[in-house]
DNA sequence: TTGCTCCTCACGTCACGTGAGGTGGC
DNA sequence: TTGCTCCTCACGTCACGTGAGGTGGC
């Protein structure tokens, strides 16, 4: 499953100590099955979206509890696709908004940071030997 | 001197840990002179830029041993104020542009991010209840 | 004396990475 | 037997936050 996904086996345990992942066990040995890879499709996707471990945690935990016909469905094709994505969001609009607020905070602070790196740059290339930012 | 730059004592002296400041002692007291005035400017600035406290450690210890006559003006009027930078970008512009590429990734992850919350968030005003990503 | 600031450990946080040392089946 | 994957501690990383317990000067 790690293959799959593209994460370290690492990550599926530490996942599995913050209670996002319960595989069956036989033995010591881990089995991972089509609810634990939609559960960590919901993770995956949730990371992406900015969300933190433990708010992911509530969102799993809040899920309704029968899996959505929908969401049954197995696709073994490509492993995980940013595209096709079927994550569902346990969570009120509000909140949403409250995390675009927060994404779109971030992008200003890294759009100021990329503005001044530009100038520095076109600085130095202007006058070699030192620059500074301004 | 935290208070004027805004940050935590214990920033300054995980700074100091680090090799990025070195403050004179009186005893067991820190004495914030100029130098580490400027030094704490470099290090936020620094930061703002998506440098890791290494990175920009090297940059200080590179930094050539006299200071220029520009930095050495005191300016104790607001603190730190965002656009009024001086510092010294000891980078050669190679470097600059992987760290602008290193920050437009994480933009553009961010973007990706925003539309698809937006997206969410339209999909649960127009139909309540649930929403998917997609 | 109370209150304030300064100090030094040292553990906690976040999301894992990275060995260390051992097991099981082909 | 070699090589591969799986496992369980448990310490390391990054940039600090947060008490715990103590000192010095007004």
């Amino acid at each position: 499953m790690a293959r799959d996904f593209g994460v370290s086996v690492r990550a599926l345990r530490f996942y599995e100590d913050r209670g996002l992942l319960d595989p069956r066990r036989e033995g010591a040995m881990r089995l991972y099955g089509p609810r634990e890879r939609r559960d960590l499709k919901s993770i995956l996707k949730g990371k992406q979206l900015g969300f933190t471990l433990s708010e992911i945690h509530d969102m799993l935990r809040s899920r309704s509890g029968p899996l959505l016909a929908i969401e049954s469905q197995e696709r073994d094709g490509e492993g995980f696709d940013v595209d096709e994505t079927e994550l569902e969001l346990a969570l009120p609009p509000e909140q949403i908004v409250v995390q675009i607020g927060y994404l779109e905070r971030q992008r200003k602070d890294l759009d100021a940071a990329i503005i001044a790196l530009r100038n520095a740059h076109r600085l130095m290339l202007e006058s070699p030997g030192r620059a500074a930012f301004g």
